[in-house]
DNA sequence: GTATTATGAATGAAGG
DNA sequence: CCTTCATTCATAATAC
């Protein structure tokens, strides 16, 4: 009887975990669970009634086409009153909102410069590293002296897997049938998947750039390090 | 006695299909967490200059955890000491620096007060055209959004599980090895679960804490004009 | 139907 | 603090 009082405790707090755990997640990147409100119309005058559910703005030819020149007159400055300008604009083509236009001239920037940077490769005839993207020299933001003590500061992932294959497969194995909670007393499936085995030993100190250091700066206490 | 029991079968269940959920969701879109955290988990049997891997840091799901809760406590403005204090319990799950907690922060509020500028105007009126949550024909998250019956999500895979109710069978684990069920398979659905008295706390904290829907709705910057 | 590409969106970090 | 940039992720569109 007591036994089964504790294992109903357990699994009311694991499933709680559990729960907020998936928050977390579910929160912060699968934003298509939540945010999808934007494309429940998609006055899509092409005919199809994509009726799928739209988790993604997806601009309609006369919208992109009036981006594109708008684009191509200001040359990737859109100030905040223009964004609203052009949302206005079109909104009479399609739904869409000031953060599409946003984000569409955000996009279509970086884009560009980075295009460019691959099609002008400066002096460099090695960079062939991989084609499967625009791998891209990149002139890594030097802080200060980030890569000096520990190159492998925060790399989550050093190893260069594709990540863009969807078929990676997870380092803990399936376990369709496995089992799902080892031990009750503390969440092991997922302690063994989330939290790390004391593997970092190795945080030696981290670089300081600019924000955080005048930040710091400003401070009565002292770095005491 | 045996409203116990049947309490640790239905919890046994939950966790299941909880962790089958996730599973599902983590392994469908987010490879890379599943070998989060500083993946010397591959073996770099290059060890070479292969070091094009990733200079930003990336939190894992605890630390974000730890991270949406301190925010929520309304420290909103983390000291430095505050910042020190976090950054070294967030080390005990992962590779973190000072920099990365208050970057963090000072992300989270930024885009948080950024949506709520929106929300708010939006209470008085709807004079923003793109707020059109009615009819949508894919109910996105609402309040319990995983509670209904077909909603899942867009997500194919998971769209796939059909609702036969498998065998949920009772699997009261005993005190020794507690471990629920061996097989969820395709996971009966939330349904059945959902009906549990116990569920509907859990299911309280499943609702997405509203970031994206909101930030849908409106322009993402001020106008600062 | 499956794999690949294009691109909208999210977010850590830097600058001011 | 606020804005912007750079990078990454997920998915609609498309090629196969």
């Amino acid at each position: 009887m007591e036994v089964l009082r504790k294992q109903i405790a357990i699994y009311a707090t694991i499933c709680e975990q559990l729960v907020d755990l998936h928050k977390s997640l579910t929160s912060h990147h699968h934003h298509h669970l939540a945010g999808v409100r934007l494309g429940n119309i998609y006055n899509d005058p092409s005919g199809g009634h994509k009726f799928s559910g739209r988790q993604r703005w997806t601009p309609t030819p006369i919208q992109l086409q009036i981006l594109e020149r708008l684009f191509e007159q200001g040359n990737g400055t859109p100030t905040k009153q223009k964004i609203k300008e052009i949302t206005s604009e079109l909104t009479q083509h399609g739904q869409i909102s000031e953060t599409n236009v946003y984000n569409w001239f955000q996009n279509r920037r970086a884009r560009s410069k980075r295009k460019q940077q691959v099609s002008a490769p400066n002096n460099n005839n090695v960079e062939s590293e991989v084609e499967t993207e625009v791998e891209s020299p990149k002139p890594q933001q030097n802080s200060v002296s980030m890569a000096d003590d520990n190159t492998c500061f925060q790399t989550p992932n050093m190893c260069s897997v594709d990540q863009r294959a969807k078929n990676v497969e997870p380092v803990f194995p399936s376990e369709a049938s496995s089992k799902p909670a080892g031990n009750v007393g503390q969440m092991s499936y997922y302690g063994s998947m989330l939290s790390n085995p004391r593997m970092d030993r190795i945080i030696g100190k981290m670089e300081v750039p600019g924000s955080y250091q005048s930040y710091m700066q400003g401070d009565v206490y002292n770095m005491t390090d």
